[in-house]
DNA sequence: TAGGGTACTATAAAAAATGTAAGTAATGTC
DNA sequence: GACATTACTTACATTTTTTATAGTACCCTA
């Protein structure tokens, strides 16, 4: 996370790819350590920002931000900031976001025939 | 690549999510820069190393050796040598290697849509 | 004997991702 | 007035991934 350097070959490397193949565009957007767990929780419905931690126990909060970021960014979660105190902030899946559900299962579906190899 | 370092906050991080979540587990066989456009190309049929360079002009010849290491090592890609000279080897997808192909189908389809938001 | 082709390897460095630790703001409760 | 609560932010350190550059071995051809 931080900024990319645009200047970088990784970048020029990364946009090309991306461009031609929508498969590498899409596993841009839900790589990263623990975006596509924070998904597979947010397919039951919407959490608060504590909810997320405690159900990622190891995760720390500046990732959680980072990643929530970046989701937001990338239009798969939606957040909602409530004019309270203490704050409160939920986070739910867009339309696209929960578009994600088959394609989260076709992959743990792989992952689970691989695991038994 | 090179090797994880197993005391890493990060490598235990990273094994609990992949015992817990299989898609987890998915996308780190398939993920990193290039893995999944070589697997994209390799749905078509068995490529030489040297043809999978010319497919992908801008990979190093480093970053192709690992990322097709990484893919034999998790039983993806095999590897065959022929005993020749100029030596010549090539990679074919095994069975689950070919069980990719509606994954990366979905993902792309996914991605479509999304680009086109 | 020099050069070409093929599939690499070694080493270093740059860039990106992740982790650690501490602090912030606003308000209500003790 | 001290303290708890919540969702962060900031500065910094470490780890991991990716890129850069220069070799290597082997035989064949010119």
């Amino acid at each position: 996370m931080s900024k990319i350097k645009e200047s970088s070959t990784n970048f020029a490397n990364k946009q090309a790819l991306m461009e031609e193949c929508s498969e590498v565009y899409a596993a841009n957007i839900i790589g990263g350590q623990w975006a596509l767990v924070i998904c597979s929780w947010l397919l039951n419905g919407k959490l608060r920002f504590g909810e997320l931690k405690k159900l990622l126990p190891t995760i720390t909060e500046r990732m959680l931000t980072l990643q929530l970021r970046k989701l937001e960014e990338n239009k798969i979660v939606k957040r909602t900031v409530y004019a309270e105190v203490p704050p409160r902030v939920d986070y739910e899946l867009t339309e696209i976001g929960y578009d994600l559900g088959p394609v989260i299962k076709l992959l743990e579906k792989w992952g689970e025939k691989h695991k038994s190899l």
